[in-house]
RNA sequence: GGGGCGGUGGCGGAAUUGGCAGACGCAGGGGACUUAAAAUCCCCCGGGUUAAACCGUGUGGGUUCGAGUCCCACCCGCCCUACCA
């Protein structure tokens, strides 16, 4: 009966009877523990890469072996189907968007098939399907209704290739690129819609609920960015308000001068007449230059006296005003006080501007002398030169943890020049963008009534197909002769559209929700599947996310939450990264390089099951790698291998006791360790445990265990073992080779016995001074003296233990 | 400047968390089978030695009977972030 391994015939049929029986439907019930097991759903950009693949698929494993555990298991795909790369596509080659968008999705659905995956088609959601980005918009009217959307005229992001707004978190690098094409951004004045993710900055970084890599949750926390210390109360010399903020209060007295960001609002009013044109010529140049050389790493400090002068309500200091461009609007209040003596930028600008330095933290032993210090120190120390305060002692501890800080803030307090404060690095998250292939935002203008919701019975508001492509790539939504032109929800006069769009982030912070009911049209999702369902038992992806995507979904969560539409405070309990697969040149894959693995090829050459398995196997999961196209035989072979032990004929022969007992011992391990590895995330050790297994039963069939009635049993075991991995080959040997009931599928995964981890040789292993002499079996319950003895007289250590 | 991750054979990587370093696989070498090749199977595969000793997990110290693993100091690579007051 020795048929030849043909991954191309078994595992079509398999895929189509699995989907034919609805194998991998997910439905609610209520006696059954859930998993909702989610990968991040893919772009729908042309073919499913390789990477996909190795986001997908150990993704899929786990998700099988959960299944095999007797978990509920949901495992579901959709596509994040708005973006700019389908505008660009109807751009260069006159394709319209929704046409590219949905060819492409329809062949990465036949290459998703081809994986094998779990995957239950019934609740796939598209994003840029009406009915999924009609609760998109009504998610935004919400937040608009509540407080959590706001429209601002703010400096913003702005690329010139995309012609579009960005969110700051898509601003990349030194230079301040667009994250998609690279193109250096520009700042603009435009009105834009705001959503408040500053409102949950603290709930942000507080991650004590969910299981989250370190990793992320320092990428997170370091991107809200919080800082404790206080705002302080100055004034101009005219007696204007002058806020700033600081965490360092206790250096107030050493405020020897202050800064302005060169936008600040009132550098016009502090400017005197004589400094008037240096000023604006600075104001000027900072705004040419924009971020780019402002973020200069090592640059030297620049700026330019106002003539003005503010003074320090400690202790009424008159202190020129400077602006500079290493102060910055968008931070604090875009108003520093300089304190040299105590800040390394401060004192870099003080040195070169020869302004004073005078010391207010002194550290035992020191003397600091503001005319001659050569660096700004920053550590702890006793206050000096600070009134009342002096002698006072301060830690390196942030904000009110330090004592003699908290004593500056509490007299601060009590004199109504300042107060506590906490400043964020998080800024509001601006969804508005200049595109047409979006979510329209669902917002009408009228000169009366001003910005008002388009009422939810007229959701969604739908893209007009007929547009024109310009190659300025001006957003065609903008040009259309009527789509605009509407009536106000509230006074029915003629009303003005919103013609931006929504930032795709927006469809992708709630696709987990549209999953759980994608047919359901009462609201975004059907709150039992929710109740059910909720939340997402473990979430994997790429670490890129993290300060976009994995913000985004937390705070909509929040806000949901915090509107009575979800329950609970984070949407992902769990989330686990898979690392990049790299080019065979230890580069990223780029079509420009050559260097792009088309799953597809590997597909039809080894079959998807070599495919899962190599990707589980060749690098560790969470680090990637570059790709080894020669590796990939090692998995293949290691499945003919597994086919032929199968379907090979028994060799003659009659096998002892003990061998079976060994094999049925390494067999309890192997399952021991990749029950394990699974829980882990371990991938790679799981194939090399089965590996290593297979070499073990080989080597016992070859001696004759293939006749032992235990034997059967043994085989069972690998093949549920190998089920969740490579999961045709698994089907196909349980099924028709093993002869046992359909489906390998939905079988319980194998208990471990416990007995049979327990071994009954060790071997024991001699170190003199920790090198080792000898290794001798013994049974495993030898006594202490017995093995003290065995050790001491044994062969290799004898000679060493001369003279000791 | 700040933060994170990493450094183990020719390569990807193991090492049950302080106890046999290099599992498993790739590549390489040798052999069997074959008219031949492929496939398959067997053996070898860190350095060193006839064999041992000995050396060996980025470097230098330390703790320990014993360190890839723990502690201190440093070097290198990659990624993120950045004049954040």
């Amino acid at each position: 009966m020795v048929k030849e391994y043909k991954p191309g015939e078994i595992e079509p049929k398999w895929q189509a009877k699995w989907e034919a029986d609805g194998l991998y439907n997910a439905d609610i019930n209520e006696n059954k523990k859930k998993f909702y097991a989610l990968t991040m759903l893919p772009y729908p950009s042309g073919d499913l890469h390789i990477g996909h693949w190795y986001a997908m698929a150990p993704s899929d494993a786990r998700a099988r072996f959960k299944r095999m555990q007797g978990y509920n298991v949901l495992f579901p795909m959709g596509f994040d189907a708005f973006g700019l790369p389908a505008e660009n596509a109807a751009i260069s080659r006159g394709i319209h968007p929704q046409e590219w968008t949905f060819d492409n999705i329809d062949r990465m659905r036949v290459q998703l098939r081809s994986m094998g995956a779990m995957i239950d088609w019934r609740r796939e959601a598209v994003s840029a399907d009406p009915s999924y980005y009609k609760w998109t918009q009504w998610f935004f009217i919400q937040f608009f209704n509540n407080d959590l959307a706001y429209r601002k005229r703010s400096p913003v992001d702005w690329c010139p290739q995309c012609n579009t707004t960005l969110a700051r978190e898509q601003v990349h690098g030194d230079d301040r690129h667009c994250e998609r094409c690279g193109t250096q951004v520009i700042k603009k004045d435009l009105e834009q819609w705001f959503f408040k993710t500053t409102k949950y900055a603290d709930e942000l970084i507080d991650f004590s609920q969910i299981d989250w890599p370190d990793r992320v949750r320092t990428l997170q926390t370091n991107w809200v960015g919080r800082s404790e210390g206080a705002d302080v109360y100055f004034k101009t010399e005219e007696g204007a308000e002058l806020t700033v903020f600081t965490t360092r209060p206790d250096t107030l007295w050493g405020a020897t001068f202050m800064v302005l960001a060169p936008e600040h609002p009132l550098v016009d009013a502090v400017t005197t007449a004589e400094q008037r044109e240096a000023v604006r010529n600075y104001q000027q140049e900072a705004a040419g230059k924009t971020e780019i050389q402002r973020a200069a790493a090592d640059k030297e400090k620049t700026g330019v006296f106002t003539g003005g002068y503010a003074i320090n309500p400690v202790n009424e200091a008159r202190i020129p005003i400077w602006i500079a461009d290493y102060v910055m609007m968008g931070y604090g209040y875009g108003a520093i006080m300089a304190v040299p003596a105590h800040d390394e930028r401060d004192f870099a600008f003080a040195r070169q501007f020869g302004l004073e330095i005078i010391p207010v933290i002194q550290p035992e032993g020191e003397n600091f002398d503001g005319e001659t210090m050569a660096e700004a120190y920053v550590g702890p120390g006793m206050m000096i030169n600070s009134a009342q305060f002096n002698g006072t002692q301060v830690t390196d501890d942030k904000g009110r943890k330090n004592p003699g800080l908290a004593k500056v803030i509490d007299w601060l307090e009590a004199e109504e020049l300042g107060k506590e404060a906490i400043s964020y690095k998080l800024r509001d998250w601006l969804i508005s963008r200049q595109r047409y292939w979006g979510a329209p935002i669902p917002m009408v203008h009228c000169a009366e009534c001003g910005w008002n919701p388009v009422p939810e019975e007229d959701l969604p508001v739908l893209l007009p197909k007929d547009v024109e492509w310009l190659p300025t790539g001006e957003s065609p939504l903008k040009l259309h002769p009527t789509w605009k032109e509407t009536t106000c929800p509230v006074c029915g006069e003629p009303g003005v559209r919103e013609t931006d769009t929504m930032d795709t982030f927006m469809c992708s912070s709630w696709y987990h929700l549209r999953y759980l009911s994608p047919e359901y049209s009462d609201g975004p999702f059907d709150p039992r599947e929710y109740d059910y369902w909720m939340p997402v038992d473990v979430y994997t992806g790429g670490i890129e996310h993290a300060n976009m995507h994995l913000i985004y979904t937390r705070f909509f969560h929040k806000a949901l939450r915090d509107l009575g539409i979800t329950e609970g405070h984070e949407p992902m309990l769990q989330l686990r990264n898979q690392g990049m697969v790299l080019g065979e040149d230890g580069e990223k894959m780029s079509k420009s390089r050559g260097n792009v693995v088309s799953p597809d090829d590997l597909v039809n050459q080894y079959g998807a099951d070599t495919v899962r398995g190599y990707l589980m196997f060749f690098a560790r999961w969470d680090l990637g790698g570059p790709w080894n196209s020669q590796g990939i035989a090692g998995t293949e072979r290691w499945l003919n291998r597994v086919w032929n032990l199968f379907t090979e004929e028994s060799e003659e022969g009659e096998v002892s006791p003990d061998l079976i007992k060994s094999v049925k011992q390494t067999l309890h391990a192997a399952l021991d360790r990749v029950t394990r590895d699974y829980e882990r995330f371990e991938f790679n050790t799981i194939i090399s445990t089965l590996m290593e297994l297979l070499n073990t039963l080989y080597d016992a069939w070859r001696e004759g265990a293939g006749n032992h009635p235990e034997w059967p049993g043994i085989l069972e075991t690998y093949l549920l073992m190998m089920a969740p991995a490579v999961p045709h080959i698994a089907e196909e040997l349980w099924t028709e080779v093993l002869g046992k009931p359909y489906s390998v599928h939905n079988q319980q995964w194998p208990e471990v016995d416990p007995e049979l981890l327990v071994k009954d040789e060790i071997t024991l292993i001699i170190q003199v001074n920790g090198k080792l002499r000898d290794r001798i079996d013994v049974p495993a319950d030898i006594s202490e003296e017995e093995a003290e003895k065995t050790a001491l007289t044994s062969p290799g250590a004898a000679p060493f233990l001369e003279g000791e």
